[in-house]
DNA sequence: AGTGCTGGTCTCTTTTTGAGACCATCACTA
DNA sequence: TAGTGATGGTCTCAAAAAGAGACCAGCACT
């Protein structure tokens, strides 16, 4: 009883270490899994799994972001490694996002999950329904 | 070139289908992602997946999780179908979580992403190294 | 000169997160 | 028998994030 505690507390310990010797909080797998969530973050890597888009076009594709979550969105995508923005000076200025290595990289393992979502999400959507209805 | 717009299309397409024919932004897949983002869950599901954990437990085992948020992030498992709550009628009421079949169907696929996370946080970090350093 | 497309930024409002105080119950202890 | 600590919460309010919408600069076409 006490050996399976000592093995959740032995990781735990890991990622306290890794995270600087501070809080788990700021361990690196949460700051990863951080990285991931965000309402607009997840559809934009699909989308840019794909093939690359232009702004414009992102923007066209996912009707109900706003423009400055879209920009803000990229930027932090961006900022993280995992999209790669190329300005291409035609005369009005395009630019161009596409996954680098790093975002192909994590969009593999990020894909499990998506597929999980695909099969299961009746499940979950069911298990909230019932949860609601026997709180009502 | 117009291929590949096509699968794209076709894919969002089948998640607008999926939504309701409203608009992709309330696609069950982001629905789901949705579920597992939030600053606690992810730690709270690796807890509990290695084994159930009542309150006072988990509030200790995270000793940066506000009673709040705890409370918060344990009811929104249980609704989404992840977590199992129960009371015991102990002098002190002593309540225990543990996850569901649902929930460590799940965590068996957001695992991949939490390894993905193991190995290459310091890539990540790397990256947003640079970014912020070529920024300045 | 006016319109539209490019990819943004700036400001304001609403929603979500988070910290901290407060609560009721029971057991033990002095 | 009043004080202390443990149980698992709730309630209030401040801070942070998300989101909507106006605005902007440059160039092409009409």
């Amino acid at each position: 009883m006490d050996g399976k505690v000592i093995n959740l507390k032995a990781k735990l310990e890991v990622y306290k270490a890794i995270s600087g010797g501070g809080n788990i909080a700021n361990c690196p797998v949460r700051e990863v899994i951080q990285g991931v969530s965000g309402k607009w973050r997840s559809l934009l890597m699909m989308a840019l799994a794909e093939k690359p888009y232009r702004f414009g076009e992102l923007r066209r594709l996912v009707p109900d972001i706003s423009q400055r979550m879209l920009t803000q969105t990229l930027y932090d995508l961006q900022r993280d490694g995992y999209v790669h923005r190329e300005v291409f000076p035609t005369k009005p200025p395009s630019v161009e996002y596409s996954l680098t290595d790093l975002g192909r990289s994590m969009f593999g393992a990020f894909h499990q999950l998506i597929l999980w979502a695909e099969l299961n999400h009746d499940a979950v959507r069911a298990a909230r329904a019932d949860f609601d209805a026997s709180q009502a």
